[in-house]
DNA sequence: CGCATCATTGAAGCCCTTCAAGACTTGTGG
DNA sequence: CCACAAGTCTTGAAGGGCTTCAATGATGCG
């Protein structure tokens, strides 16, 4: 068993980032009690299933994938604690078949019934937060995209490390070492493993990774963004007061 | 003067089947009226312009994208009519800096005061509507992460000349040209301007595409999908039941 | 200890890029 | 109406980054 994050801090980090308010926060939280475990490998979502319940991650690490017509996995993203696995399909029930959420670790997930989130919709301050997590997720592909259109696979598996880095910071969770395979990094930058080794030997050489093996550690940070171009600034929730907290009611 | 589409219909028919009711369609609609032009080539948002303000375009395409380091243009997304352009910085005004809209065709834009849209918030229909654009849009990102990190340029150019023809249709617009050109192609598919025409010129020996130059014609639409492997139903709307039309209130 | 999974290394080859130059189209002004 | 300029499209050739295939070394687990 490894979870790499035990605490539910994250997902409440997360949601104040976004602007919950403190006492929507806690109807939130008082509703996503129940939690499943699913061990590293297993699929928390398969394809096409809506399950009428919105899952959201709150230790360990997911991806979401799609199988390609060869039997490859294609990663769509990461997720990491505090994110939700399946809110849109929440809002577009019938979108994006074909996607399934797997377990890279250990993972912990909250589970929150379609009826206690209709409840949430009607306290602004969760509305807007879940319509944020939306659209940080919508950003996030957005960076992924242009980062693995062009670029040279060290750019772009840099970009990838640094954007699991951020998104785990803001979240509260600093530690330097990523629950990620090298498969795993490969599936989800569009490279071939063989390409992943050897340009993360070239990360090692320029003691940007540790040497540790079968882990993936950031020694040298700032050469990394140095190195992906990055800019984390598209992970940054804006201040706070909400214009909308007045405006709706 | 090239305008693609002339009516201010596929906004209607996108905030509907967005499930936008009629009343607050109207409401929509109303507040919409101020317009603005421009022309080919020059940029609708600029970079980090929150602006206070929300467009959607009316008619004419327009592309977002990011310059890179090296001069050259990433674009991450097309917008057709009834798209948002800048939603995003409605909801998260401090986030995607870097970002810029431009116009590939002379178009049309309609603009909406922010104080518009927090009175559309109120509204349960249009509230969601705005949501699962969102998460449209997240949907189109997703799906052409997964086409772009991997298979041939063929697939890769063939998928994108798909969801295009796909989202038009869904506004109204069955046009078989495309108003794109061979760079705007490559800088979307993330290939080199040279190979995108050899790749164009493959899909016009196989009669897909017209041999009109300075235009993209499809021809053979059901070969085309064939080629890029796509499956349009990302794109579909879910039937417009929405439970919270009632739930809300 | 044996098995499964992941990491590593080498070699051959292809897809795509870059560079460079010419052809075509479009719009503008004389 | 024609000439010119600017942008787009087209074509050829050389080179490089990444892929694929294949095999061996590590690591962890039952």
């Amino acid at each position: 068993m490894r979870v790499d994050a035990g605490t539910g801090l994250p997902l409440d980090l997360k949601l104040k980032s976004l602007g919950a308010q403190p006492d929507d926060l806690a109807v939130f939280l008082q509703a996503a009690q129940r939690c499943v475990s699913v061990p590293a490998g297993a699929d928390v979502i398969r394809e096409a299933e809506a399950g009428g319940q919105v899952k959201v991650l709150l230790a360990g690490t997911t991806c979401a994938y799609k199988r390609r017509e060869d039997g490859g996995r294609s990663i769509l993203s990461f997720q990491h604690p505090g994110d939700f696995c399946n809110l849109h399909h929440y809002v577009l029930p019938d979108a994006e078949p074909g996607i399934a959420i797997q377990a890279l670790t250990d993972a912990t997930l909250a589970i929150i019934d379609y009826r206690d989130m209709d409840g949430f919709l009607a306290r602004p301050s969760l509305a807007s937060a879940l319509w944020r997590a939306s659209l940080l997720e919508a950003a996030v592909y957005r960076e992924r995209l242009s980062s693995t259109g062009r670029g040279t696979a060290l750019e772009r598996v840099a970009h990838l490390l640094c954007e699991q880095l951020a998104r785990r910071e803001a979240v509260g969770i600093h530690a330097p070492r990523l629950p990620l395979s090298q498969i795993d990094v490969a599936d989800a930058a569009g490279l071939s493993v063989v390409h992943v080794n050897r340009t993360i030997q070239v990360l090692r050489k320029l003691n940007v990774l540790s040497r540790a093996r079968q882990a993936i550690e950031v020694v040298d940070r700032e050469h990394l963004e140095r190195i992906a171009g990055f800019d984390g600034s598209y992970l940054n929730m804006p201040n706070l007061v909400s214009r909308w907290s007045v405006q709706i009611e």
